[in-house]
DNA sequence: TCCCTATGTGTACGATCGTACGCATGAGCC
DNA sequence: GGCTCATGCGTACGATCGTACACATAGGGA
């Protein structure tokens, strides 16, 4: 194995080097955060010098609306998936459980950057507009099995409670996330005016 | 009004100026962020010269601590007095529920101290210690009115409702929270295991 | 084959950062 | 009233930041 695995791309053919910069820039941010995200950091990730960050990003806001557009979409594609891979109301219930207990976030990388994410959109709408799509994209895929209301109910109980297992240090029952979700999607006569 | 308010202070007699500063620093975290949380920021902020910083405090983290620990004390201390008014399940529910639909975090303060909070801890488990602490003292509080599983079950309810709300830009509901609450702290007898 | 131009890169600049450290100063003791 | 020393402050340094801009270079037309 001679050579790098990479095509070996000439530098006015790159294609992909603008993604890769995307990918590079959620990377640093997961490892060190919003703030440690710097051009010069995120650059040196992609294996791009540092002027292809402003050649291809008007600014750093430019990118992380771009990186954390990417990752929101990703999550979003991942629970659709499982959401129509349920074929009805208990196996979708299960779903939802496995998701909790089972990806808590899928390791570290995925809650970090989360987290990042909401700070940003609780200062700035820009970043709300990414939060709302995802939180729409997540109720339409539950109402595949449940009423509009439980399914936004649901849609925060997930929230909340992948929140909080995330962040206790202590063990967790999961018999507590099957509860849970059993009385927020049980079927009742008195869901009230 | 000649003189300013503040008590003139000699310089080597200003018992408040630790407290300030942690306030200061809060307030500049609401403003600009952990990321815009610069030394020099907060000591303007404060009203105190630079060298002030690094007399009081070791580095910027200790500083971060100190402000998170005092920041979570006091939203705790809120929903604790909130949980110890009410008198039974019922004004617990509506207390509950006036927390989520009319605080909202009160103001955008909470808010985005809450998620800069949280973005920290998903990352440095020294910040989630105090996490934990707010966790248990919510836990607890709900006690008082409800048995523990469905406390725990309730306060991750809060937490995500309040994210969902506070992120959302359509109008809410108030209906949906109370409907929710009501599901969840439902005396079942099939509360499984 | 040679030139021209759009594409992409390297570097340098001004600003801001955290931190260390020498020095001014006021409180307490004689 | 004067001396002393702990307390607290001003400043300067090296590092790192975002960004602008002159320049190298490869692809395509003649």
């Amino acid at each position: 194995m001679p050579y790098s695995t990479a095509p070996a791309r000439t530098r006015r053919n790159d294609p992909g080097r603008r993604d890769r910069i995307i990918d590079a820039c959620l990377d640093v941010i997961a490892e060190s955060g919003v703030a440690g995200a710097s051009h010069r950091r995120v650059a040196a990730a992609a294996g791009v010098p540092l002027g292809s960050m402003t050649y291809h990003f008007a600014g750093m806001d430019e990118l992380l609306v771009e990186a954390f557009t990417r990752f929101a979409r990703g999550v979003s594609d991942q629970f659709e998936q499982r959401m129509t891979a349920a074929t009805d109301v208990d196996s979708a219930r299960r779903a939802v459980a496995d998701l909790i207990t089972r990806d808590v976030f899928g390791s570290q990388r995925d809650l970090v950057l989360t987290h990042e994410l909401y700070t940003l959109a609780s200062r700035e709408p820009a970043y709300r507009v990414i939060t709302n799509a995802w939180m729409t994209r997540s109720r339409a895929a539950l109402e595949r099995h449940f009423d509009p209301v439980t399914a936004q109910m649901l849609d925060a109980l997930i929230e909340g409670l992948t929140i909080h297992r995330a962040l206790d240090t202590k063990p967790q029952d999961p018999a507590l996330v099957r509860t849970a979700i059993e009385r927020i999607t049980a079927l009742r006569s008195d869901t009230r005016t």
